[in-house]
DNA sequence: CTGTTAGCGCGTTCAA
DNA sequence: TTGAACGCGCTAACAG
């Protein structure tokens, strides 16, 4: 099938000078004479010659690939994060390492060890929701430049990109009280998660800006597997005040929440509205009332602008090492129609 | 933030031994001493060694990378495939260097070539639906193992993966014939896909097992974009034998039709049956009739392993390399309920 | 058992 | 203007 690649060193023999010119040659360097210029890229396109980057990679200790961890490609917000991710990427002439830690917090830490092994560049992240330990993390950080998306750990020094879920929430809110509901319940997601924590304090301010009182029954969180979706909300119906509709933490979770609604009648008396990783929900039977948009791809984007920002700034003065990313797009409530 | 990596000669260097001595204690090899394997192992632990995986890249002439190109990974029906991939490639301890052509040939070429210039080890890959072109595919065949999945170019000589549509065909054009329909329409895609020529392949086998006659204007093409699919509806419709029942290229087109039939109050008259992309297809209010199973992940599954296969027998005889994997998964129709 | 030597393919001094 | 020599980090063939 393939034959040995052409290397630099073939193209000198057959030209009878050195490599280091035809290196030089290759790169247009000044020190070149135009007619051996000439007669070195003639023989390297008519032999084909490809430069061989992982020896490049090992001579300039930089490999222009990038890693992207994400919790899971199914569901759906992350491939558009990937698609911002990978057309920021390419056009600064990187390449994207992929893995999914399918939730799964030793999976995640075997990835990014493989991605070290590797030697990207930086890492892209955006941590399982089971990831409560960040020792791994704080590790590879140490090497490697890293940047969080989305679902972001509770650590310090750490460059992020992620939606002001507070604001979003606190639009989603709005959105039930003009609506004239006074008792709103929330099913939340894991509680460490930096963002259900968000979710919680935008569903505090909405409340007290209304003058409503905030009541911790009427908060329940959940892994976000079917049956503890279901399980929160029995939890939220049987409690003493019954919540008239629902703040649900994503999509995924609404669609379960509603179709169970459904299945006890109540869909219709109980408006449900989430957060926006679905972009089809808006076709979807068991549809939400509103969704909170998050782009992700605009996400995707930023969190790899910001990996280049550190990655051409790392070798430069110290200083400058103290300083960390923490960008926060503003999420945007969707009414569904 | 990141000091000197340690390398294998720093750690001779304070055992003073020499480098190679290093590197075998570290495999393990037979002939060094346990003392000194203790000492070297010892010492690589407490300096955190790392090996360089771009110098043994170099060295081994491999990277245990392997690159996937995918036409996008909104389509759902590729995350699917993704997975699969991954699962294997990992287990083989391989990478996933993955890219998105975005439909465009361009950029598949562009990817190709990168892909190649990072020396990945084989690609997957599945081809854009705009790509009628083969001679970048050709030329890069030569130099690095290739596997297609799903979407498969007209190519002689090649390895690849994909669900037998023909049969998937059958099966929805019987469901359709069972419920009494005898004027179907087909609504491919483009018609220089093989895909789309397999479905036209069962599309006729069908009608000739039930004795019918096939009559090419009810078969009609588009590029998949929502304005010729709804083109496609109104020939269809507008012609001499209306079809009673449709055949849609996949989910997301099913989709379309069915919200445009709607919209002109045909949804209920007119059953749509497709090819399943979208796992929650069956949630969406634009849901059609049936749909068949392509089994992504398990495609993701066997084109990895097809291409684990090749790369190790590579370098074994030639006539090896005569004989081309093509594998044909079968699907099965879906009723949705 | 251990160390020396020679690459892998390329870029980059430093001499010539 | 060109070439020789060295290094990137590691493995492997060959001597001691």
């Amino acid at each position: 099938m393939d034959k040995k690649p052409v290397t630099i060193k073939e193209i000198a023999r057959r030209l009878n000078i050195s490599v280091s010119a035809v290196s030089k040659a290759l790169h247009d360097d000044q020190s070149i004479g135009l007619r051996t210029k000439m007669r070195v890229k003639a023989m390297a396109e008519e032999l084909n010659y490809e430069p061989n980057q992982t020896a490049i990679f090992l001579q300039k200790g930089r490999t222009n690939t990038i890693g992207v961890i994400v919790p899971s490609l199914v569901e759906s917000f992350f491939p558009q994060v990937i698609s911002g991710i990978e057309e920021v990427a390419n056009k600064h002439n990187y390449v994207v390492l992929l893995g999914q830690s399918m939730e799964d917090p030793e999976r995640e830490q075997m990835l990014l060890e493989t991605m070290k092994k590797h030697r990207v560049d930086g890492i892209l992240i955006s941590i399982s929701k089971n990831t409560f330990q960040y020792d791994h993390l704080k590790k590879i950080k140490e090497t490697i430049p890293l940047v969080f998306f989305d679902r972001i750990p509770d650590m310090k020094e750490i460059h992020y990109v992620a939606c002001n879920l507070v604001s979003g929430t606190v639009q989603a809110m709005n959105y039930l009280l003009q609506h004239k509901h006074r008792v709103i319940g929330m099913i939340n997601g894991p509680e460490k998660l930096f963002s259900s924590r968000e979710r919680l304090e935008g569903f505090r301010q909405a409340l007290s800006k209304s003058r409503l009182k905030y009541d911790p029954s009427l908060v329940v969180n959940s892994d976000l597997s079917r049956e503890s979706l279901i399980r929160a909300v029995q939890e939220l119906l049987a409690s003493k005040r019954k919540p008239t509709a629902l703040v649900a933490f994503h999509d995924n979770a609404a669609i379960e929440i509603i179709e169970y609604l459904k299945s006890i009648k109540k869909d219709k008396t109980i408006p449900v509205v989430s957060f926006a990783n679905l972009p089809m929900s808006s076709h979807s039977v068991f549809k939400p009332a509103a969704s909170v948009e998050q782009y992700p791809y605009l996400q995707g984007q930023k969190a790899m602008e910001v990996l280049i920002d550190v990655l051409n700034n790392k070798s430069s003065n110290e200083a400058a090492n103290s300083a960390f990313y923490k960008i926060i797009l503003d999420s945007r409530l969707v009414i569904l129609k």
